[in-house]
DNA sequence: GTAAATATTGTTGTATACAAACAAGCGTGC
DNA sequence: GCACGCTTGTTTGTATACAACAATATTTAC
């Protein structure tokens, strides 16, 4: 597949219909982290979600340890909150917290058009328009799951054609937490539309206007977050466990 | 008995730091972070030293337990690297990642001239005034930590008039890796400009001239990373045992 | 029957114990 | 004399035990 992770990130592709490799004994500390990660940002678990430790550990078979430092990485990243004494739960972004991860969206997204215009090569933007095709493919066969987390990686990456480590593990962080706001304020409908607007981004980057690059993504993100609805917040939380059984199809014994 | 190398051992517990035998029921977690966190970005101790888990514990009178979540903590900010099984130790940025950090300090601290300008009061003004004015005391007083601090306040200070916390942490953890970077490449000299640089900043603020802030901001760093000499990194581990004496008195930002 | 107080259960925070891995020191063999 | 392997010691990784706290259920008083 992608060739070319940029930075030392974690794949996320580990979800769905999951390529079976022998990854029993090794380290299963990224593992989990990511199975969780993943889980939460596919929207696999509704925001407000208990996450017991113990249950997790039973999980996946490990002592609570690891679920510890697990959770207290992903609270890190934003995507738990763990009130002192009362256990970790998914992160229910509030509205403040959305709209300032959107103005810095914007504010980094925009500001680094320029320097991605610069060092923007052939090749990257073969690279971006497959990128694009699979994002529409994705939203053709309904799977927004899917949609959603090529749409996050189309951002990612444009900002990767930088190459700096900084700026990549920042916007991740960045964007987990929208994959987080959309299941929290998300509306179902209208989504489709950002699949044409990275295509025209691109248009706009070939022609090398870069001004009108700028321009077209502060407008962009701010559509995607007009099309939040602050007032529903839809939280089901469902039960976990069967889940992670998804997930990792294979139990260890 | 043949003598071993300084620094290791069990014998760090003597720390007059927390010689009361009652204030350790209070400050665990956060505090602990906060004395090595300030001790790293303070240069009290230096790039490279390692940082044990057995004498740190010993240290602070905690069991490992709580050091191994606080060096993860510093590990997720970048303050600390942990390979995987050879301990943790004060990390030594690479020469790529000083520039990274730098640039991603021109792309965000640029980029947010005009929020910043926009929301600026006269309070604001006032207060970074008397924000330099403590800096420059504190060079004069040939205190380079303090000014090194001050500093770094000043820039957080600045962006944080915008009200944005991810914006906040963000520059924080930049702050911190820059202090870490002029630990090991900073030279000894021509760092005291900058309290002028500062105050001319404020200049431009106040005569609304937001586009010459930026451009000013953007030479700004581009002036401290040309003090920087690539060449030499001066490394000098000492012991951090006498180290969290000091520190733990104050709390850092 | 309701409400307050108490008992019980369950979950998290911290410490400690044990096992595995790395590093180094020592000795033996060539 | 040098190199290789064994052994010892130190340090990290993981699991488990125990204690403190929160939440819930139950009992009792009015």
């Amino acid at each position: 597949m992608s060739d070319k992770q940029a930075g030392r990130g974690r794949s996320v592709s580990k979800l769905p219909a999951s390529g079976d490799e022998e990854s029993q004994v090794r380290s299963q500390d990224g593992d989990i982290y990511t199975s969780i990660y993943t889980a939460i940002v596919e929207h696999y678990i509704a925001p407000g979600t208990k996450l017991p430790e113990d249950a997790l550990a039973d999980s996946f078979h490990v002592s609570r340890t690891i679920i510890r430092k697990v959770l207290s990485n992903l609270a890190h990243d934003g995507l738990v909150t763990s009130a002192p004494k009362r256990g970790a739960r998914v992160a229910q972004p509030t509205v403040e917290e959305a709209k300032e991860v959107f103005e810095a969206r914007r504010i980094l997204e925009v500001a680094t058009i320029p320097l991605i215009a610069d060092m923007m090569t052939e090749r990257d933007i073969k690279r971006l328009r497959k990128q694009v095709q699979e994002q529409k493919k994705a939203e053709l066969a309904q799977d927004p799951r899917r949609a959603i987390r090529l749409s996050g990686q189309f951002h990612k990456a444009l900002i990767a054609i930088i190459g700096n480590t900084r700026l990549n593990e920042f916007l991740r962080n960045l964007i987990s937490r929208s994959s987080l706001i959309i299941a929290v304020y998300g509306s179902t409908k209208g989504d489709t539309r950002s699949c044409q607007d990275h295509d025209n981004l691109l248009d706009l980057f070939e022609a090398n206007k870069t001004d009108e690059c700028a321009r077209w993504m502060e407008d962009h993100l701010r559509d995607v977050e007009a099309t939040l609805d602050f007032g529903t917040n839809t939280v089901e939380a469902l039960d976990f466990a069967q889940v992670f059984g998804e997930i990792q199809a294979r139990g260890a014994d």
